[in-house]
DNA sequence: ACTAGACCTAAAGTAAAGTTTATGTTTTAT
DNA sequence: ATAAAACATAAACTTTACTTTAGGTCTAGT
């Protein structure tokens, strides 16, 4: 099955200029041309899939592309790209602690609010913080804090 | 407590360079001086907190200064808050879940160059990879692409 | 009193990741 | 055959979030 550039864009969610980017800048190193019009296979689809999962992973396009080059040069770079994959794995379980660190101080300040609304005032909350919050708040507080 | 910006750049590890331009969008508006010197006291540490988290759920500079201009104007704008922090809820919730897919794709990918090393050919893998693959490794897969 | 180190500002510069623009070609539907 | 829609390129432009630079001022220790 091939693929337009603007069937692509619809299947990512990506601007077209957007994955023309992503072609100038060599991260698309198998991609098939008639009549200098680009031609997306299931091949190219995958390797779409995989800058966004990189680009979710944190990863500059620079960065991306050094593990395309690695894709590229066969079998003598499998260490290197087991290397990465693993530090990618670090990366994103680090990541993913943080955001429920950053969760819960979300968590705490929609408890904040909505008792600040329930109050109507921000200074009452203020002044019976202590008793106000229960422990279980006051848990979401201190873990994003810690 | 007073800090200087010295001392909160090492606590929190950004720059100083990093400090002075949030003070300078307007992130840290009760911040105080002396003799022009920057002093920061534990609510301006607690805001910088604030911001580290706004960031890492994804906002713009000006995205968290529309924020600090709700908490200059006062109880007026609690219900605008409560509705942030709740649609910050949101955003985060649903970036784990990203996140966790992320994640299995790049756990898939270790296995595979882990596979690949093991038979020192990407090749070898590729021919029997349905054979090779068990299912709790297929399912990573499968929920990646989900 | 002096000096090193920490602090200050304003303005210019930078990197990343695209977007926009201008112009031209290809494809598709009638 | 033709016209609209989709595609192409190169080059300039944009945005965001800083950093760097140049030239001063403040503070702390001797």
């Amino acid at each position: 099955m091939k693929y337009s550039i603007g069937q692509i864009s619809e299947k990512f969610n990506l601007t077209i200029s957007q994955i023309r980017y992503y072609d100038k800048e060599g991260l698309l190193p198998n991609l098939k041309r008639v009549n200098g019009v680009r031609k997306f296979d299931d091949n190219d689809v995958e390797t779409i899939f995989l800058i966004e999962c990189l680009k979710k992973c944190g990863l500059q396009i620079k960065e991306i592309k050094q593990f395309i080059e690695w894709t590229k040069q066969g079998d003598n770079t499998i260490d290197l790209r087991l290397e990465f994959f693993n530090k990618q794995k670090q990366k994103v379980e680090k990541e993913m602690q943080e955001l429920n660190k950053v969760l819960d101080m979300v968590k705490y300040k929609c408890w904040y609010y909505q008792k600040a609304k329930e109050l109507n005032s921000i200074n009452k909350l203020e002044e019976n913080k202590k008793d106000l919050t229960p422990s279980s708040i006051q848990k979401l507080y201190d873990k994003a804090h810690s």
